[in-house]
DNA sequence: TCCCAGCCTGTGAACGTGCACAGGCTATGC
DNA sequence: GCATAGCCTGTGCACGTTCACAGGCTGGGA
């Protein structure tokens, strides 16, 4: 039995018999046989992994809790594939260094980019050096040949808007996140374009996704325009403290004033009052993207999806 | 210039010259070589990666926070010596198997074993195998030779129901984790060693770290005993649905009822009322689990290292 | 009978590195 | 002057695959 036929039927066994398919697979069984990743992609030149990579500062991976969701769908996809995730973190400067070294040497196949804020150097880069990569969310100031898949964030936030305006509100304020994002900005877009002339720059607070400074944004707009009679928080975290905040001064919820995030993180249903949010579907977000990965590592040029955000009602609004 | 020679220069430098150093380094530099780790692999038996295993149910990634630190910890730690860190789940039967084939293929040098249940099978396979192992917190169900690293939960709970007591609590109640893990079980162990006589089954509730289940625990408990004055819970996520059931059953928290809660997770200051807590020292263990795999593959026996969890106080008790 | 096409199998080369070994050069001591 | 030890450098081999190619065997058509 030569090298070559086992080859031959560990790689889709095309022109094998079927009397040495069944020796080898025999022959596999009973030694224990496992191929060896790394003479493989020492001579095809592909490794059969791809980097899941994060270019959020630390602080905020503590309380998204979408990151994990989105990683633990991106591990299944990818395993599911007979590939393997590893986890690259680029969050200062050295360590954008080194991840831009390791990708370059070709050590991956591709890459999955999560979260990018406006001018990441590294999409920019990898993208010139023709690195097969996926963005998460429309990456800004990069204006190249590159996939995403992303959720219609303002259609998402047009949706939560109109729901709102739909149960009677009149003055609906909006707790933004960072405006170098494309959640941040675009969700922002929708609830502005959906209030048309209603639109007042008043009723706008600015926070970063953080539970801190959902609670100081809150607190601003109220200050600022007391009358509100409803929220809409660009996040389920920042929905979270606006919850906490209204309450303190005395607000109900949804009496006095309507709350409505975005995510459906796991958070929003165990609030109180349980929020009403915009679904993203983070398993099917996770899928697409390796699916446009492996695309595009196959030579399809770059190609972008974007998918719906589900209104969720629950007591919030 | 040899091959042999760059090599040295690459690995060490030992018995080299300053002249041949500085050649080298210098046409390293010009012309943009990377060392292809597959060709190193292959010949020195070690691929210079670990793996993140995950074999908690899906249900849980999503509620529990805790697992997003940790990773990002271990990357880091691994990432600053020059690893990889690459996540494998281990959810279903069918993964655990492909887990096992790609681990004991030598795929990794190591593996990071992340919040495995009693008995989990992975664990005692590992061990047998000879492949480095450090587990996180102490695996119930295997006896045999392993690392780990885990906070000292039973003394963490002592901790925090002494300091109910302290401030007056009589009566106190706890929601204790899944007793199938060791969180589980040794911080309910703490909380009856510390209450020693006082000691009464009926203020016991079970849950399984989820906020539904902290949801459906404290419902319980507030029918069984609702003189209760204070509560401790097995985790922050089940605490903070705590707070939410005692506030709709009209108490006040502190005032009526104390609620403390174990984690220290990013949500515990963010409820209402802040909540007071056990602090883990994610980043601390995470590093501690690189350093013991890391000696572990360089031939040092199996070790476990405890780590003290510290009191932090806020508003709740 | 011979040729050719279609299957199937074996073989040599190559992927890029680390390691052991051989050997050259230099300085030191006898 | 010669042996020896201490540095330094180059070379062959091995790691476990895949791929291209050569060639054998079989059956059908001229």
């Amino acid at each position: 039995m030569s090298r070559g036929t086992v080859s031959r039927v560990i790689n889709g066994g095309h022109w094998v018999s079927e009397d040495a398919r069944v020796a080898v697979e025999e022959a596999i069984r009973t030694t224990g046989y496992r191929t060896n990743h790394h003479a493989r992609s020492l001579v095809t030149g592909r490794s059969n992994s791809i980097a899941f990579l994060l270019t959020e500062p630390q602080r905020l991976l503590f309380t998204d809790p979408n990151f994990s969701i989105l990683l633990r769908g991106a591990a299944a996809a990818v395993a599911h594939r007979g590939m393997t995730l590893l986890l690259l973190v680029a969050g200062t400067a050295a360590e954008r260094e080194n991840v831009a070294s390791y990708v370059g040497a070709g050590h991956v196949d591709g890459v999955l980019m999560i979260s990018s804020h406006e001018n990441e150097p590294l999409i920019g880069w990898l993208s010139d050096q023709g690195i097969p990569t996926v963005s998460c969310g429309i990456p800004l100031g990069y204006d190249g040949p590159v996939s995403w898949v992303s959720v219609d964030e303002a259609g998402g936030a047009r949706t939560m808007v109109r729901h709102l305006r739909e149960s009677g509100r009149r003055r609906i304020a909006t707790i933004a996140g960072p405006q170098d994002t494309p959640g941040g900005r675009y969700r922002l877009e929708g609830y502005r374009a959906e209030l048309g002339d209603l639109y007042d720059e008043r009723y706008v607070a600015y926070g970063d996704y953080s539970s801190e400074s959902g609670h100081a944004a809150m607190t601003e707009l109220l200050e600022r325009v007391p009358d509100l009679d409803a929220v809409f928080a660009a996040s389920d975290t920042m929905a979270a403290s606006a919850l906490v905040v209204l309450r303190h001064s005395g607000r109900r919820v949804p009496e006095d004033v309507a709350v409505g995030g975005f995510d459906d993180s796991g958070l929003a249903e165990t609030l109180d009052p349980p929020l009403s949010t915009m679904h993203q579907p983070f398993d099917r977000i996770s899928a697409e993207m390796v699916d446009l990965l492996l695309d595009q590592i196959a030579g399809t040029p770059p190609k972008s999806v974007t998918m719906r955000a589900e209104l969720v009602v629950r007591a919030s609004a």
